[in-house]
RNA sequence: GGCCCCAUCGUCUAGCCUGGUCCAGGACGUCUGCUUCUCAGGCUGAAAACACCGGUUCUAUUCCGGUUGGGGCUACCA
């Protein structure tokens, strides 16, 4: 039976890196049909906070990394205690005041990993490590192989820097008298300067990623394919799929840099392949958070979203696209208002207004439409009345189809908007 | 510093185990062009890599050694 685990410290929200290590646990249980287990490491007393806890068993979920078992260090402060007691009644412990301390054989460790094959060290450079802290609680190592043994972990597959953890802990098995499981170390998820990841270069948590409006199947596909690849020049690949190819054997021994613009890359893939009425009850709560709850509701949204779908890398681009929309004014940006608003185009825009107001269906065809008729009736090139128009309803000069965003806005907003522009209320008057 | 790990386009990678099919394939990003009222998107196309030096071999990106470079560890943190 194949046992795998995955054990987080809750001293720190759940890191994208450690994600990544879940994940790889996670595909390889499932793979194999075995278990995953999440263990919390909680010795550090002082460190470990429940917030932490709350906010890695939260991250799991999300990212839909489900455990069949679950165990807390904490609980078993016993269980380690006994196993101090052993080593010191046997003679292979000593105390140095309260602590315990492992004597330290003289001898070559062969590690066999499955990624790296053999790796071979010289326990001599190694000092006697400690296995019970003063205060009595259990050091990393002890705690961990003394898990790992009695929750019958087969394989553990952890990061690369826990390499130099190995041998140490491997000295523990033997004279604990059990026996060390096969190790998988993966390589360390790097920043765009090839340093290990850190606060300093952006997200790391993965709370972090749900909060900026990235869906969760596109960090676990963006998590898998770094240092792994499931061939076949694929890339949007989804868990179900990546479990069916999944092996060990695969996974590369480099370090990896994460690369948020392939980050985004995936996330907007996986939103314009979703069905729009999903996606806006992905984006309803967020829409309502910075409106209110009263804003958004109904079909209404699902058009706004339908719109814009194409345009959003995360959740969060939807807010940044359409706050004119939802804003009763137009928050300009005074570069782009000099350059399409500084001529006065009042009488165009009243002659539009007028027009549009007269449509009994404001939809984006019949504003066109009207948009056609004044454009003609003035001689005008359509593109010279398209942008300032745009900037007037919208306050930017980008956006999607001048005529679908009127549809969106809304007849009134439009006109009222168009009307304001350069006769409006005192202060509107540009020049 | 010591010990350990690693090394294909700027980045993620395929290929390396089982040398020739690789003047190295895909993706992100970058740059062309097309589409369009703009931007994004979509569709085209381009530039872009086997770190270096030796060895083995008829043949090396692929095997071996060294050099250089990068990373990790060196806690009564995990």
């Amino acid at each position: 039976m194949i046992r795998v685990r995955f054990a987080p410290s809750p001293t720190g929200y759940l890191h994208i890196g450690g994600a990544r290590t879940a994940l790889f646990n996670w595909m390889y249980a499932k793979s194999q049909g075995g278990k995953f287990i999440l263990r919390i490491e909680d010795t550090d007393k002082a460190r470990s906070k429940s917030e932490y806890l709350d906010e890695i068993l939260d991250s799991m979920r999300w990212l839909g990394l489900d455990w069949d078992e679950f165990y807390k260090q904490s609980d078993r402060f016993d269980l380690y205690r006994q196993y101090a007691q052993k080593l010191l009644d046997e003679g292979r412990a000593y105390k140095d005041g309260e602590a315990v301390l492992l004597t330290m054989p003289q001898k070559i460790i062969k590690i066999y990993d499955l990624i790296r094959d053999e790796i071979s060290i010289d326990t001599r450079e190694i000092k006697d490590q400690v296995l019970m802290k003063s205060d009595g609680s259990p050091t990393y190592s002890f705690a961990c192989v003394i898990d790992d043994a009695l929750m019958e972990i087969s394989c553990v597959i952890r990061g690369e820097d826990h390499i130099s953890n190995t041998p140490k802990q491997i000295v523990i098995y033997e004279a604990l008298g059990f026996k060390p499981p096969k190790f998988a170390h993966l390589p360390l998820i790097l920043d765009d300067e090839r340093a290990r990841l850190s606060k300093r270069a952006g997200a790391v948590a993965v709370s972090d990623y749900r909060r900026q409006g990235f869906l969760p199947e596109a960090v676990v596909n963006y998590l898998m394919l770094l240092g792994w690849s499931p061939g076949n020049n694929q890339e949007k690949v989804a868990l179900a799929a990546a479990v069916k190819n999944f092996s060990i054997k695969k996974i590369n021994k480099a370090g990896a840099a994460f690369d948020m613009d392939k980050l985004k890359w995936l996330n907007g893939q996986y939103i314009k392949e979703m069905d729009t009425a999903r996606l806006t009850e992905l984006i309803k709560p967020l829409v309502a958070e910075k409106y209110g709850p009263q804003v958004g509701t109904g079909t209404q949204l699902q058009n706004i979203v339908h719109l814009f779908k194409g345009r959003m890398s995360t959740l969060a681009d939807f807010l940044e696209w359409t706050d004119f929309i939802f804003l009763p004014k137009v928050n300009f940006d005074e570069q782009v208002k000099m350059e399409h608003l500084s001529k006065n185009l009042s009488k165009e825009f009243n002659l539009l207004a007028d027009r549009l107001e007269k449509i009994a269906d404001f939809n984006a065809k019949a504003a066109e439409e009207a948009f056609r008729a004044v454009v003609s009736q003035l001689g005008l090139e359509a593109g010279t009345l398209v942008h300032p128009v745009r900037v007037a309803l919208t306050g930017r000069a980008v956006g999607p189809g001048l005529f679908d965003t009127m549809a969106v806005l809304g007849k009134q907003k439009a006109v009222e908007r168009l009307r304001t522009t350069f006769n409006g209320p005192a202060g509107a008057t540009s020049s």
